[in-house]
DNA sequence: TTATGCTACTATAAAAAATATAGTAGTGAT
DNA sequence: ATCACTACTATATTTTTTATAGTAGCATAA
């Protein structure tokens, strides 16, 4: 595919599998942990790659809080939190056409 | 997964590969042999299903041209039309991301 | 100090999805 | 009659995702 479009040099990361949730779902930080759950099931492997796929494109941030339990945090970098706009515009259209029975 | 966030509700078919590419070329009506063409190299097993989802999930309309030469146009549906505005906002986080240098 | 639990993963094999490649069927033009 | 266009389907292979189990560090409880 030619990447001369802009959603195309998007798509190959957002349109993989559980991206679309896992922006959502880091609105605020989260552990792994918790997105494992907030996800409902997303294998491990799954969840690892993804992260790290979207660290390397700079989306989100990986850190390693050191507090009494040592954890990770994942949150979204600016280029990240600006996607969440996105997300915003895609929430308002599901409740247009989902909330409510046909249409 | 619990559905019960509209985005995840979503997510399902969105978040499919493709689905994201599919949708934004057919911001005009487009044919098979079109849409495997801009997608640059879809596998037309691919190109069909995701094609029948979205059609199952109202998304966009399947239509037989009787012309000349008999053929197909897959065209959004209103609510297909409605979520590309989402898209443009998706392009424009892109235009701010990705046309320039760093960031 | 052994055991248990939490966190953040990795390993491995199996299942599911996408792909490459070839082929079919209808129609029209040469 | 042959070739080309369109819209696919068929099949085998590769890639991706999954289920399941396990590892390693640290902390608290017994």
């Amino acid at each position: 595919m030619k990447l001369t479009c802009p959603i195309e040099k998007a798509a190959s990361f957002l349109g993989a599998k559980w991206t679309l949730e896992i922006i959502y779902f880091l609105q605020e930080p989260r552990r792994f942990c918790e997105l494992q759950e907030l996800l409902g099931g997303i294998n491990p492997v799954t969840l690892t790659q993804r992260l790290k796929l979207l660290e390397a494109e700079g989306i989100l941030n990986r850190e390693v809080v050191p507090d009494a339990q040592r954890h990770v945090e994942y949150e979204l970098t600016a280029k990240g939190k600006d996607l969440v706009a996105v997300y915003q515009d895609l929430s308002m259209w599901v409740s247009r056409w989902y909330t409510e029975e046909a249409h």
